[in-house]
RNA sequence: GGUCCCAUCGUCUAGGGGUCUAGGACGCUGGCCUCUCACGCCGGUAACAGGGGUUCGAAUCCCCUUGGGACCGCCA
């Protein structure tokens, strides 16, 4: 048994989605689960649509997903005379021929099959005629028109299509380029791909590509048609659905491991595992275990994924993937040892990267509680114990926990309250909010900044009982 | 319309003839913990689309119905 080769050939024509990824992690997981290869190949014979700076996004996006490639990119647009070579070989066996129909007489009979209730499907009319190149020409593949085609997919089981519903497809266009299914088979074959995994959009397409294979004496590769990913309302996922980018949602503030583990619990499965490392998924995945019906894409469970590895991951390596983020919203990161800390204390309590900035904005940036919050909070009873802290908490160093909880009961028993009591005004005074991250945590990391805020909100009781 | 594919909680899924009064996860929800918010822990809610077969026995196998999806391009 030769070496497991697989591949991913998106079509520069947009950016990298959700289906797409899914779709690539799928082929990456089981070349590197049986220790072969993954190419990658650039589908960019639609001129009109493909631009460079897809491919460079959906580049980045792979890498972002951290699926590396053992070959190519390759690029359709430079192998256009290996396609055209086939295309003579094809004619020249006789399994191809030029056809003169104009677009606007298929479109018509199109419309008229499709009336009358028949097949819209080319009708062979210059099947026979024996025709050479000409200006408005295109080569169509002949079809074989009878028996049936049927091939055992990894995944889907057998399918089997009578070939009477194949039609003579156009493997060359009239601009002389070649077109998707003809080039497909082309660069599977030559590339010696062994495992054809894609979205099962394509199995459609499968039993003429076979045809092409058999005209051609190219090896048949495995087919594996990967269900597709759906919208909530079960039809195939677009923008309207929110979104579909995968830099999307790096730019959402999500990890690239929960998007991953997301996208491979979507038609596959390993018992009742939730978490999976890559290196997990290297070892377990495989093609028999991928269901055969599409899913439904759920934010919120991607969001809990998110957050378990928010919640897990390691520090210094979420601080400096929160550091873009700092920088984006205009605030100032101080350094990285701060916003480690920052990381720390709410991990817990937030979903993605922007979720830490929006949460933790008053690590950042000077505070000021909304009125009826300092109302309620910052009262009069409260002033002489702000007081006893500020002078006991001016003294020692804030990073020693130990030493701030001292100060704290030692205030406390002074001023004969509970810290209950205390903790939401101290809270609103530090933070300018009711929920954040445990008090002694945030003093912790503030650090100089504590003093100066409850010093504020020192003056703001004063300024109070004086009227 | 034709062809192909699909069908277990709202969603992702486990299940591949008996161990299923159907398991896990997200969500929702009750409680505990608690300085707030969370985290964590304990519990609850909720599904085999319908109908025929096959079998001693069917979520699991077969057929039909229904529902859904994909494709039918000089796009990929």
């Amino acid at each position: 048994m030769s070496e497991t080769r697989t591949r991913f050939a998106p079509s520069p024509t947009g950016h990298l989605h959700i289906g797409g990824a899914r779709t690539a992690l799928f082929a990456w997981l089981y070349a590197r689960h049986t220790g072969g290869k993954f190419i990658l190949r650039i589908e960019d014979t639609d001129a009109e649509r493909s631009t460079d700076e897809y491919t460079q996004k959906i580049l980045q996006a792979m890498e972002w997903l951290n699926l590396d490639w053992d070959e190519g990119p390759f690029y359709q647009s430079k192998r256009l005379d290996l396609y055209r070579e086939y295309v003579e070989k094809l004619i020249e066996n006789g399994r191809a021929f030029w056809c003169e129909c104009t677009s606007e007489d298929l479109e018509r009979k199109r419309e008229e099959a499709l009336k009358t209730g028949g097949k819209p499907k080319y009708d062979g009319t210059c099947r026979t005629k024996g025709l050479g190149p000409g200006p408005g020409r295109v080569v169509r593949f002949a079809s074989p028109k009878s028996g049936i085609t049927s091939f055992e997919d990894v995944i889907k089981g057998t399918i089997s299509v009578d070939n009477s519903e194949l039609d003579d497809l156009i493997i060359l266009r009239s601009d002389n380029m070649p077109t998707y299914n003809f080039t497909v088979v082309i660069d599977d074959a030559t590339m010696n791909i062994t495992h054809v995994i894609r979205g099962d959009d394509h199995v459609n397409n499968t039993p003429r590509q076979i045809a092409l294979y058999e005209a051609l004496g190219f090896r048949l590769p495995v087919f594996a048609h990967v269900p597709m990913i759906l919208g909530s309302d079960k039809t195939r996922l677009s923008k309207r659905h929110g979104a579909t980018s995968v830099m999307a949602y790096k730019e959402m503030g999500y990890l690239p491991e929960a998007l991953v583990n997301y996208l491979v619990r979507l038609s596959w499965a390993h018992g009742d595992m939730e978490i999976f490392s890559m290196e997990e998924l290297v070892q377990l995945f495989d093609l028999q275990n991928v269901g055969r019906s599409a899913a439904v894409f759920n934010p919120e469970k991607l969001l809990w994924l998110n957050h378990h590895y928010i919640k897990t991951g390691d520090v210094k390596r979420l601080a400096r993937l929160l550091m873009p983020f700092v920088i984006e919203a205009g605030l100032d990161p101080v350094n990285d040892n701060f916003l480690e800390h920052v990381v720390e204390d709410v991990r817990e309590r937030t979903h993605t990267l922007i979720d830490m900035i929006d949460f933790g904005d008053f690590y950042f940036r000077d505070i000021d509680a909304a009125p009826e919050l300092k109302e309620k909070f910052l009262t009069s009873e409260m002033l002489p114990v702000f007081r006893e802290l500020i002078s006991g908490l001016d003294i020692i160093d804030l990073t020693d926990r130990k030493m701030t909880e001292n100060v704290f009961s030692n205030v406390l028993e002074k001023c004969g309250i509970k810290f209950k009591q205390l903790a939401q005004p101290i809270r609103v005074a530090l933070t300018g909010k009711t929920a954040s991250p445990g008090i002694f945590e945030i003093i912790s990391t503030l650090g100089t900044k504590v003093v100066p805020r409850l010093k504020n909100a020192l003056n703001y009781m004063e300024s109070r009982t004086a009227q």
